[in-house]
DNA sequence: ATGACCGTTATGTCCTACAAATGTAAATAT
DNA sequence: ATATTTACATTTGTAGGACATAACGGTCAT
């Protein structure tokens, strides 16, 4: 018995539309704010009907690559990277891999930017943190309030000045909210590494020192107590 | 003169109709598998025409959280968390800006899953790292082909099993080479750091020796003295 | 029971039509 | 002649009809 069918032809016309469309934009060159050809002329051009036109369209302007004025026509923008990232992040969509995957890439990241939040950080932006932690309420005694592990992190996130680096860790973050939520009787720490366990304040004398290898560990640390919680609880309530 | 358009509504027909069938997707707890109402029923159901629909689920069809079998009916998919990304990042849609912003985040991320590569390598990675080296082939004295920088680097990925790392990584890597064939006499070395320029092989004893810090600090060595020239030189051929 | 046939259904594609809004050119008023 | 108004053409957003094609299921004949 032998398959013959070498390729099932899955690609479809908006498929091929949309590449047409890309390779248009980017042969001609056309950046930010350069008009592209209405949708029935490039119908007409592509010899395909406007609905496969609207279609191909339609996914380049929800990546950001185009945007439409409405009567007026389109033009090219430029993408935001990180954007088609929310709609796929969500917890109910991804699997229990994928979350995992993605809560292990949040700790690699978050150790990996320690360079960079500690050659930019300011005295200013360590006043900020300190105030939020100040701000910080707690659900029991243990378990952060997620509205503030979010509002900590996210202000380390920005301190790098680097938006992919923000908008990544931003998008990660709710599906920690979620995690944190969803799990059972979720302590990140037990007693027996109590001692050990990194938070918030623990970081600040490090930031202050401008202490790079004491600052990865301890946020390493800090974070790894969650991700490794979740790990041997499989089970999600 | 006063401003009283609260909203511009810029969200399109299209727009809520992808909300809402995601809405569906999660309120009716579909998974891998389950099927969803065809168009003509949805569009029915939402009081508009199917071409909305079709739009709606042509970019849901493209972030891959739903499937459509031809003439049978679509099902729900697990969406492959960085796909969207291959369109998005391309150099030639992308600002400067947002590549310095990449190639650093890639610089962080390699640092950052330092302690991943140390606890999942095996000999036989090793041996194959050496291998891959031992392959290596220079365009010039100093440049190393783009190719082997892909092939070293990637292998390096794969050891961390996360598949949202290898992803996102090689998603990165394709920029790297863009930028590095687009830099006019691109040296990431000058005569007065060559001597601590980190090559391929430097990385090999501290992996065997499973020195986390020193593979952490040797690979950010590797991979910033690229990025650093990369900032200083602003002129792209 | 097996195989041939037919009708139903679903997606992929094309087409026409119209509303709304925008820019432009013509027509009109001053 | 200039300014203002009007009318038209263009473009996106949306609706709806039509058809080809392919898969599925049921019926009927053998």
């Amino acid at each position: 018995m032998k398959f013959n069918k070498v390729a099932v032809k899955a690609v479809t016309l908006v498929d091929q539309v949309e590449e047409q469309i890309l390779s248009y934009i980017v042969e001609n060159k056309l950046t930010l704010g350069n008009e592209i050809p209405s949708e029935l002329t490039l119908a007409e051009n592509l010899n395909v009907g406007r609905n496969v036109v609207r279609e191909a369209l339609s996914r380049l302007r929800m990546l950001g690559i185009v945007e439409s004025r409405k009567h007026k026509g389109m033009v090219v923008r430029e993408p935001d990277v990180m954007k088609c990232f929310t709609k796929v992040v969500n917890p109910y969509l991804l699997s229990k891999q994928s979350i995992l995957d993605l809560l292990d890439l949040r700790v690699s990241i978050e150790s990996g930017i320690a360079e960079l939040i500690l050659s930019n950080i300011t005295d200013e932006d360590i006043t900020e943190l300190e105030s939020i932690i100040s701000r910080h309420t707690y659900q029991d005694d243990m378990k952060l309030k997620v509205e503030n592990e979010i509002e900590f992190h996210s202000k380390l996130y920005r301190i790098t000045k680097n938006q992919a680096v923000i908008d990544l860790l931003e998008m990660i973050l709710p599906l920690f909210s979620y995690v944190n939520e969803k799990y059972e009787d979720f302590k990140p720490l037990n007693q027996k590494n109590k001692e050990k366990l990194v938070k918030h304040e623990d970081l600040i004398p490090l930031l202050k020192a401008r202490d790079v290898d004491g600052y990865r560990n301890a946020i390493y640390n800090h974070l790894k107590a969650y991700s490794e919680y979740i790990k041997q609880t499989r089970n999600i309530k």
